[in-house]
DNA sequence: TTGACATATGCTCATATGGACATATATTCT
DNA sequence: AGAATATATGTCCATATGAGCATATGTCAA
């Protein structure tokens, strides 16, 4: 087997960075896709390629405006990623490194610092 | 050009679920490659070559013990995902759909729920 | 209708993948 | 030394990629 689609879900879509790109300028508001072949300095078949993609894993929904296609985020895809990912969050908050968790803790209770929510 | 390599960045190597299966054990805690064939139910080559992606983009370092290798979790390049996604999460915690956005507020408002801070 | 504009698809190519399997390297035991 | 254990590497293969370029589809204007 060769690698996984980059359509297969959020995780893969997005470990090509122009379609972050993508992502990045479509959270400032909707956009045509000329718009986003300026701004990334893409030729327009990438552009549309890599919008196909972002549109079968969800991340982008498209609204027909005259000859023109407005594409929108959806950023709910990204959540299995975010809730992956902040799972690993404590590991690099230094202060979780192994035996220093306990240590840290003490420190905490001394200067009365009592965050233990979310 | 073909697809950026699994070693360019831990998006391009997380992006596989072996090797977010394979963090994930070692999440909790140090275990020699062997274990992690076990626990994963694959091939031992497969196992190697999948922590050698890890070990090249930085997640996980190794340690020798006799004849064995132990490989330890280290989620700092990870960050680099955390942040980015992170900076979607409104796009999926509804309210902030569009102009839902200020409708919104308004409602927070007559609630009496002035969280603006975060 | 003809033509300009906006976007999507189709094709070729170089490249890296992940799995399967064989084998090399290193370490401990007898 | 020789065998067993633990791990890493190398090879082969089917597959999908992303870029480049040509072209099809669809929409508005004259």
């Amino acid at each position: 087997m060769a690698r996984a689609a980059t359509t297969t879900d959020a995780f893969n879509a997005v470990a090509e960075p122009r379609r972050r790109q993508i992502l990045d300028v479509l959270a400032e508001g909707e956009r045509p896709v000329n718009d986003l072949v300026e701004m990334l300095g893409l030729a327009q078949p990438q552009v549309s390629k890599h919008l196909r993609v972002l549109r079968e894993v969800g991340l982008v929904d498209v609204r027909e405006d005259g000859r023109k296609r407005l594409y929108r985020l959806n950023g709910l895809p990204l959540k299995p990623i975010h809730d992956w990912v902040k799972s690993y969050e404590e590991s690099w908050n230094e202060r979780f490194d192994g035996l220093d968790d306990v240590l840290d803790e003490l420190n905490m209770e001394e200067n009365g610092d009592g965050d233990d929510g979310e």
